[in-house]
DNA sequence: AACACAGTTGCGGGAACCCGCAACTGTGTT
DNA sequence: AACACAGTTGCGGGTTCCCGCAACTGTGTT
């Protein structure tokens, strides 16, 4: 059995290297990517069935590989790597894993013995694992402050540049949809509250929600770069 | 000789540390904190005079944790330690260095070497070091598309969503000339280029320019997030 | 002194945005 | 069947943005 680990921090991936070979003793081989676009190249050649991704990596990113590997081989498990616990790669994630796949999501600061039990459960037990710390967000954000899928949606347009034209045609709504979406996505992220605003100066919600947005880890930066590849493949496609 | 760590991943921090040892000799003790306060905090406590200083943080960043050891002992050496080599960085350090202190930049890519190097030259002989790569990043933005220090400061007021009367008045310029500077901002950012874009349907320019400009590296998270504190106090002031 | 050139400012108008008001769905409750 | 409620759409207008046109600085060149 191979294991496969995506990972561009030389020293997370030596831990992980050690980590694996103690927690799962039926792998065979390990092979290492440094980014998601070798780890695509890696999978695909090898026929891998088990993976280790980070999300946060220079090239192409955990997320991009990953939906990639998952649409030539919807069973490959996976488990998520990563530093953080943004929503914004929690509905990256939600977004491409096929049904009948198992992955998992463990944080770095994880403890040893967390980890070897995420990479058994995950990897050789086809079990759906989340850690408890990125559980918590997610829930978090359900609770408060969720943000519908659309009104994500939205957002993601939104802070690509899209005009509300543009951002109703890519979505099917009317004008007047788009602009409550953002009304609520305004009310949502606080946009109104510039505290000791002077009264008559204004604020440009657009832009504001989009920093916001940055704040509350709704959206993060590679987030944005994939909806934008993603963007213009939708311009290509509508053009014709 | 006292040096202190502030760096909140435990495996850099474990290597950085191993690295320090072999390096200066000379260093009797080193103190570690994990993020920025704690390593402010640190430093008052102990009158630290030199410093490896991680960048990005979960808690305070490192930008900021430097500015205020800084502004208290402008002598301190420090040598940031970062994963990236963004704009955003580099012009927030930029901004802060104090003329008669030494600091340098080493990518964690960097060799042991380079690391050793860097670590005797700036914080034993007080000299400034910026790492190859990251100087060239630092040209490559001073050569094709420089932003001017008037344009970034526009560029970021805009991302924290100041309309465009506000950022006349916070930057004390006249209404038309912050549009002159939007205009070359998004010049420079190349934000017209909606590939496909069907001819009718505009773009929201200033969205588009934010987004091109955290692809760009121009900004980043981090960079907002201290902004919109630097931002906070001049509303504050501004309003009495 | 004459010139070029880059940066600053005012004016004005077309387009986009923001949003209150109001009507019209659909889904689920009692 | 009656009702509540959340989501969708159109209309209209006040505001902001985007930017061409044009005049007016200042700095440096020839």
């Amino acid at each position: 059995m191979k294991l496969l680990l995506v990972e561009d921090d030389k020293f997370h991936a030596d831990y992980l290297k050690k980590a694996a070979l103690e927690a799962l003793p039926e792998v065979t081989e390990i092979l290492h990517a440094a980014d998601g676009r070798e780890g695509e190249a890696l999978a695909r050649q090898h026929s891998i069935e088990i993976i280790v991704m980070d999300l946060q990596m220079n090239g192409r990113n955990g997320i991009d590989a990953a939906r990639t590997i998952w649409a030539e081989r919807p069973k490959t498990r996976i488990l998520f790597w990563s530093n953080y616990s943004d929503e914004a790669y929690m509905r990256g994630i939600a977004r491409i894993v096929p049904q009948d796949s198992s992955y998992g999501y463990v944080l770095k600061t994880a403890t040893r013995e967390r980890l070897h039990l995420a990479l058994r459960a995950v990897l050789l037990e086809a079990q759906i694992l989340v850690d408890q710390q990125v559980h918590k967000v997610q829930r978090q954000t359900q609770a408060h402050d969720t943000l519908t899928d659309s009104e994500y949606a939205v957002l993601i347009d939104m802070s690509l540049g899209l005009s509300d034209k543009l951002i109703a045609k890519r979505q099917g709504m009317s004008l007047r949809t788009v602009q409550n979406r953002l009304l609520s996505l305004y009310d949502k992220l606080g946009v109104d509250s510039l505290d000791a605003a002077p009264d008559d100066l204004a604020i440009n919600k657009r832009t504001r929600a989009i920093t916001r947005a940055l704040n509350l880890r709704a959206i993060n930066a590679e987030s944005l770069e994939s909806a934008e590849r993603e963007l213009q493949k939708w311009l290509h496609r509508s053009q014709s």
